[in-house]
DNA sequence: GTACGTGCAAAGGGTTTGCAGCCGC
DNA sequence: GCGGCTGCAAACCCTTTGCACGTAC
């Protein structure tokens, strides 16, 4: 049985009639060893002694979204941002616009109302983006 | 009394002892006059008879977006889109993938829970976030 | 062996910045 | 008149692309 998200990568690619390469292999398994939140960069210095190069970063970070085994998260910065998806689905960030931190929390009933919103719109829903953004306990306190 | 967003523009200007300058009012002027969602480059163009630089239509959205007068949304593109928030509060967005269409909807129940969420991580919400992404009804049956 | 994948470096696109001149107050 | 504002062009940063070489199958 497949359980590692390397392995699951892998049926993917095969699936999908892509190579299986070890450079491919050696981003995912980065990627699911990240905890939280991480942009292109990040995780190529993660990757710095693996020698990949930040195209190839891009290129399969690509493929993990069209996966399905990350997605791509803004906090209203420049940049993309990026989190893995596997076994943590329903769920919103508050954005700490003082000093960035990242709060998650469960949003199954958020994700249920959108469901019937999408529904009156004879809208497809595929993925829900719930965030707020303001300050949290440590900042509202220094200011 | 103060109804215009270009005069509320003003007003905040004044108050936090920045200078009013024709060219600010150009810009909120063409802000307001268009209807949903823009980026930087088309309030550009929408603004080429006033030969205003880029740089200070960043440096002015910048301004608008402290002042609350207009907030960036991400529709998962690479660069940044704005709306204006005068008057229309609490609403998000369904974005189609396939074709791009924004569909907005009211949404004050889902900001009351997360209100409710905010509160109970002591975090003080600002602003709220709340996207769908997906296929619209045309597009989903093209497929 | 062929087609796809990778690294490298260069190009691209959106956004920011330094600076000289201009304008609001 | 002084300090903030603007336009211009260059710089920046993140991301994508072209190409020659390497690797999976």
């Amino acid at each position: 049985m497949l359980t590692k998200p390397e392995e699951l990568f892998e049926e993917f690619l095969r699936r999908q009639g892509f190579n299986v390469t070890e450079t491919r292999r050696k981003i995912v398994r980065k990627v699911f060893s990240l905890h939280g939140h991480f942009d292109a960069t990040e995780l190529w210095d993660a990757l710095r002694d693996d020698k990949v190069s930040i195209a190839t970063i891009y290129r399969t970070l690509e493929l993990l979204e069209r996966a399905g085994f990350v997605r791509r998260v803004s906090f209203g910065e420049a940049h993309a941002h990026y989190e893995h998806v596997l076994g943590r689905d329903d769920h919103g960030h508050l954005v700490c616009r003082r000093c960035g931190r990242v709060i998650e929390f469960e949003s199954k009933r958020i994700k249920t109302l959108l469901q019937e919103i999408a529904d009156r719109n004879e809208f497809v829903l595929q993925e829900a983006i719930v965030q707020g953004f303001g300050l949290c306990r440590d900042c509202r306190e220094g200011r």
